[in-house]
RNA sequence: UGGACUAUGGUGUAAUGGUAGCACAACAGGUUUUGGUUCUGUUUGUCCAGGUUCGAAUCCUGGUAGUCCAACCA
């Protein structure tokens, strides 16, 4: 066996099933103790986080086997594909931190699939239909009753290779014909009953332009194109679990004769993510951003990598998520806190704490002179001594939070209220005064006095105070817009509740996603104020507003606007004691 | 009147015939210049019925429930 990090491995109390096939096959010496894998996306959309657990299954298994993970691009349907694509999701793997040994296209073994596909007609293997596809379809059977044979099944090979080489000429439109390979119309295996193996489309390749106008099918282009490429484990989702068997019997009729029976690929399946309150599927995500439900792929309320870079999740806290949630063959639905939770656990230890009022009220500190200002000093993250600090102004007039001011307050209100004593972070203690009201009762300013005896760092300062604020100075901060994001669904299984209502009301999925779409998914707030060590924020910057949440520049901001994404609320008991 | 796969606290996941553990969530408390973090504690589980065994979450049989399969998509 090679050699792997012992470190990680010890770590680890249980291997997960794939790991231990893995790890079986390397003890027996299977593949020549190679391990080499692939992740092997359609081009036909963004990467969204269950990509994020294919990924880093494919690329952890070969890392910690000491073995290969390539990039292959399944783009054997021109329709749906484009270069845009394949860029986009080269970014984001490396956005997530991997990167692949070769880049591959199963377009590259387009030849090599063709010369196979004649060699089967020539062997009695497959054959040209020249059926509808209704027909066909209705020859398949049911899942409960065999299928019929087509009357073509057994045409003469000559017959077959010339009609074939027509598909690819141009001669043969759409539809009219298809090579089928010849197996078993009985099987209780729907796959097994005759599988299209090769049709027409006439529609440029995004790689092979007009070169081709017959293309493999995904049965007969994914087994093939791993062991052209000498992919040891096959690793993908639960959904294919019914093509294995015909995976295999490519892989068998396309691999020599003198092969050892262990050389070759083997398909492994795993349950893909489910997440609550999230719709994963890459058709439905294409129908929110092509009907403008949300702002692009990388809408910060989409479940696409690019999406949570842009909303200000981590790369690591993604995979760490990943890496709770585990591997298994049971169709799991996930809870959106754990990821939550994960993306919290990361943030806390890198993000730089800073001071943001998003919900501005007022504050004058009555008995502070008028001009004075000083600077403060402010830690940038608690969790990293390494961290230093920042420089945050004080002085006579300040921001704070509306919510952090009640008239007439609950007795665990630790926050200002008249008469009662609270820090301002980094300052010192204030007792509050008062406050003005405009005619219909809204706070307009609140009224405090400070001790100068209690400026950080001060004796004075260790007096307890039960609450402590943050604020900035009206003087020297930055106007700045928030956009707070909530979860895009109302309901908590948007697949499921989505078929329902589509199944109720006879409607297309645009509508059912339109009565299931949370209207308080994203609120901008454009009077908010942010300290001036703020001005030099970029996307990317992991920022902890203090005593709100973790946030980040959005792509959209400029100097002249600032515009801040939240990323997640920080966990807030007062809410819970507050109901 | 088909086939394949799956079933462990609210959620996810370990235990590979030998003490049902962990994480998230929830709840209670300590610490705290973030009602954050952190620390301590608590509640909650082997789908059902049989069988094999000294011993079953694990193996067998039969139920029940769920997922997937009838695209010229991947």
């Amino acid at each position: 066996m090679t050699e792997m990090n012992t470190n990680e491995v010890s770590e680890k109390k249980s291997l997960n099933f794939i790991e231990q096939v893995v790890e079986k096959d390397l003890s027996e010496g299977k593949n020549g103790n190679r391990v080499q894998t692939r992740f092997p996306p359609e081009p036909n959309g963004y990467l969204h986080i269950g990509h994020a657990k294919a990924i880093c299954l494919d690329f952890g298994i070969a890392a910690r086997y000491g073995g290969v993970c390539n990039l292959r691009f399944d783009d054997t349907n021109p329709t749906k594909e484009d270069m845009e694509y394949v860029e986009a999701i080269k970014e984001d793997i490396q956005w997530l931190g991997f990167q692949w040994g070769n880049e591959y296209y199963a377009s590259d073994y387009f030849q090599q699939l063709w010369d196979f596909a004649i060699q089967l007609i020539k062997e009695g293997k497959a054959y040209i239909d020249e059926q509808s596809a209704e027909d066909i379809a209705a020859q398949k059977g049911t899942p409960t009753q065999p299928g019929t044979d087509s009357p073509y099944r057994n045409r003469p090979v000559e017959e077959s290779l010339a009609l074939f080489e027509k598909m690819n000429t141009g001669e043969i439109e759409e539809g009219k014909m298809v090579l089928r390979a010849k197996i078993d119309m009985a099987s209780p295996n729907m796959h097994f009953r005759d599988p299209i193996i090769y049709r027409v489309v006439k529609h440029p390749h995004h790689r092979t332009g007009e070169t081709w106008k017959a293309y493999p099918m995904y049965d007969f282009a994914h087994g093939q194109s791993d062991f052209f490429e000498g992919v040891t484990h096959s690793l993908c989702t639960l959904e294919f679990v019914p093509h294995r068997p015909l995976y295999d019997l490519f892989v068998d009729w396309v691999k020599n004769e003198e092969d050892l029976d262990d050389n070759r690929p083997r398909q492994y399946e795993f349950n893909k993510l489910n997440l609550n309150y999230t719709l994963m599927s890459k058709r439905n995500l294409l129908v929110l951003v092509k009907e403008g439900l949300v702002n692009g792929w990388d809408d910060p309320r989409m479940p696409t990598l690019c999406g949570f870079r842009r909303r200000g999740y981590s790369p690591e806290s993604i995979r760490n998520f990943v890496d709770k949630i585990g591997y298994t063959t049971y169709d799991a639905l996930n809870d959106f806190a754990l990821l939550e939770s994960a993306v919290r656990d990361d943030l806390n230890k890198r993000s730089t704490r800073v001071s943001a009022v998003i919900d501005p009220v007022k504050l004058v500190i009555t008995n502070y002179p008028e001009g004075q200002v000083e600077a403060m000093e402010a830690v940038n993250n608690p969790e990293d001594p390494n961290s230093g600090t920042h420089i945050i102004e004080f002085s006579r007039e300040l921001w704070m939070e509306r919510e952090d001011f009640m008239e007439n307050a609950p007795k665990k209100y630790f926050r200002m209220t008249p008469g009662q004593e609270v820090r301002l972070k980094n300052a010192y203690i204030v007792k509050c005064t008062g406050c003005d009201k405009d005619e219909n009762g809204n706070i307009t300013t609140v009224y405090a006095e400070y001790d100068p005896d209690t400026k950080t760092g001060m004796p004075g300062s260790s007096r307890k105070v039960k609450g402590t604020l943050h604020w900035v100075s009206c003087n020297h901060c930055l106007k700045a817009e928030v956009r707070l994001y909530d979860r895009l669904w109302k309901v908590e299984n948007p697949r499921d509740e989505m078929a329902a209502i589509r199944e109720a009301k006879n409607c297309d999925a645009l509508e059912a996603m339109k009565e299931m779409i949370n209207p308080d998914s994203l609120k901008v707030l454009t009077e908010c104020y942010v300290e001036k060590f703020l001005a030099d924020a970029k996307p990317l910057d992991y920022l902890q507003f203090q005593r709100i949440g973790y946030f980040n520049v959005d792509k959209d901001s400029t100097p002249d606007h600032l515009v801040f994404n939240r990323t997640v609320s920080l966990k807030d008991n007062w809410s819970k004691i507050n109901k």
